[in-house]
DNA sequence: CATAAACAGGACATTTTTATCCTATTTAAT
DNA sequence: ATTAAATAGGATAAAAATGTCCTGTTTATG
């Protein structure tokens, strides 16, 4: 469905969520570990997240990653999803065609149009801050 | 959603089909032309959908490949999937976790099951058939 | 000011996916 | 029998995705 990069990204993005929750900042060794996930190309995927403004990043000692808390419930999946995947989750063709649409559709399109559309529609609907509840309580993982 | 291979892989299925409803045999040449892929990718994604007894491959002068009649409209999409990308598009996490299930799931868990549930209900309810029907009238394409 | 902690980012390495090439084998037709 | 048209399959190449390493910069703190 997503790319490696993709799915660190959500899971980091979760993570420093968590965290911001709490008022605490958090280093990029910390995500890797808390999300299992390879440090030095999840600082890659954060600097995309960083540019994208969907996490804050601080450098220097004390440094490390974060979310404004009133940003937590606004964020959706969907943005994260957009950063670092793009939009080809939503628009390519399930066949690979680059030309693909209702004029001049593929086999499956509408059929593909359909599936697509109830992603899209959960990505979007999807806040970040929903992602971080559960987590605390050990109701859900982020690795593992 | 599906690897390069999964596409090419529909698209000649597919035209194949559509070929032996007529009761013609098509080359590899054929196929790779009429469904813009390359031909030697295409051979190998041939060679797999031969082994799972998707398609017949005839060797030698006049060889080519054909899908006997009454198996199109019994070929599912899912079987095809299944035959080039495995069974990852149903059973992965969406977000990368190796151990994600009903007793520890990832944040997302529900919502993406029920995602993949209809995209998997979708592809077992498709068949070959279903799938060839309009392209003769060239309501849908496989190139393009 | 010096030091250590932390991110930024370029360069490089590895792995996987995609794609090509070549030789062998099969088979119809002359 | 010979030839030409096909697929089979191993080896190789190219491209993309994934992952690592190193150096530079920033910043809090002693």
């Amino acid at each position: 469905m997503f790319s490696k990069a993709c799915e660190y990204g959500i899971r980091a993005a979760t993570y420093i969520a968590l965290q911001s929750l709490e008022d605490k900042r958090t280093s990029l060794k910390d995500i890797a570990r808390e999300t299992d996930s390879p440090v030095a190309f999840t600082a890659k995927i954060l600097q995309l997240l960083s540019k994208h403004n969907i996490v804050n990043s601080v450098k220097g000692a004390h440094g490390g990653f974060e979310i404004e808390k009133e940003n937590i419930r606004k964020i959706k999946l969907s943005e994260i999803v957009y950063a670092i995947d793009g939009d080809h989750v939503y628009t390519g063709c399930g066949l690979g065609l680059k030309q693909c649409n209702a004029d001049q559709p593929c086999p499956v399109h509408n059929k593909f149009i359909a599936i697509r559309n109830s992603l899209k529609t959960m990505l979007e609907r999807t806040t970040l801050y929903e992602m971080t509840t559960g987590l605390e309580q050990g109701q859900t993982f982020l690795k593992r």
